[in-house]
DNA sequence: GCTAAAAAATGAACTAGCTTAAGAAATAAA
DNA sequence: TTTATTTCTTAAGCTAGTTCATTTTTTAGC
């Protein structure tokens, strides 16, 4: 499936509309292909797309004073991915948005964001769906957060995104989930001890 | 000021509409009082309202195996709160929502937002830009879970809400922030004995 | 297939923050 | 004013998770 069809099969699940309306969709997007490891977003420098995965995984991660690389987003196909509070308010990023493997998204400009809102009510449903559901998952993770332990949020990680786990590096899951690589290790290797 | 008036001047703030889009719009609110400690909302049952806040405090928290409160939201004068993943996918809750003081709120029933949103595209243009507004302001709130200490994540919210700290009870504004009441008594203890 | 780099595992020492428990203060109720 | 209830404080012991240093394994480039 083509990048375009891709995307406007993903308008069709939300809103219904016509071929010409998924048409001007799709025509507002632009495809991208990100290697490994390379920077879609940065500190500093405003976010001006927000990006819609095709193929591949990307995530966003803040870095601390020390150094250490927080994740804050895990995005694979069919997910969206930005630095929210720099996209939507058109200020200087403090996350850095990274492509994980070798990844294909569809990239739309802020500007273009707006022209869609505005000629189309039907539009404006769609990102008021995508920013709804966004916020309902960021609850459901800051009450894992909240409320277990690591190796719970493991647990449940792996049982909700099986497809992460052996698709990307340990190092970014313990980050996601707020631990530090060698304690999720240790977690891992404890739990395969005491099955056997 | 009215409740009603209220939330009309807070809609003006977010889009232009007429005056007749405002009584509209007012319209498919409620005026509520909650006194202090009384729930909105209750594990297994669904979220039927989302609530704008006229004059009070409210908060939502989960309760976890332990018997353990843990506070996901706060919300005063102007701010908004409910389950949104009950309200929005209209199946049982898994938060409480609590007044934390005797409050006046609105409250806006799944049906009538539908309704709303059906009717003009400017009220959809409204509730998409709060749940982005939403969003982001989550997105905050991980990055200082992940990325602070218990010390500094006090420090911040004192500064960021600073009306909070002197009207809320301290065992909220711990649960809030992910520690225990104890460890935030110390933090703030500690503080006066160092300053001085 | 070899080499270099990246990622994962291991273990020991350490610490931030939790738990428990008991008392003091503050607030509300009567 | 007294009593009851809720909230806050203090301190000691504990544990989940970190840190750091090293080794092993996997991956990627040539």
């Amino acid at each position: 499936m083509l990048p375009t069809e891709k995307i406007i099969h993903f308008l069709q699940q939300k809103v219904e509309v016509t071929t010409e309306e998924a048409a001007v969709f799709g025509e507002a997007f632009q495809a991208k292909i990100f290697r490994k490891k390379q920077l879609a977003i940065q500190p500093t420098f405003t976010a001006k797309y927000r990006y819609y995965v095709v193929k591949g995984a990307l995530r966003s991660f803040i870095m601390d004073h020390k150094g250490e690389e927080n994740t804050i987003a895990l995005a694979i196909e069919d997910w969206w991915i930005t630095d929210y509070n720099s996209y939507i308010y058109q200020q200087p990023a403090t996350l850095f948005v990274e492509a994980i493997s070798n990844s294909t998204v569809l990239q739309l400009s802020y500007e273009n964001e707006q022209k869609l809102k505005a000629a189309n009510p039907k539009f404006e449903t769609f990102f008021r769906i995508i920013a709804e559901r966004g916020l309902a998952s960021q609850q459901r993770r800051l009450i894992a957060n909240l409320t277990q332990s690591a190796e719970e949020r493991y647990e449940n990680f792996a049982k909700l995104y099986p497809q992460f786990v052996n698709e990307i590096p340990q190092y970014i899951i313990a980050s996601y989930l707020g631990m530090s690589t060698e304690f999720l290790s240790k977690i891992l290797n404890h739990k395969l001890n005491c099955k056997s």
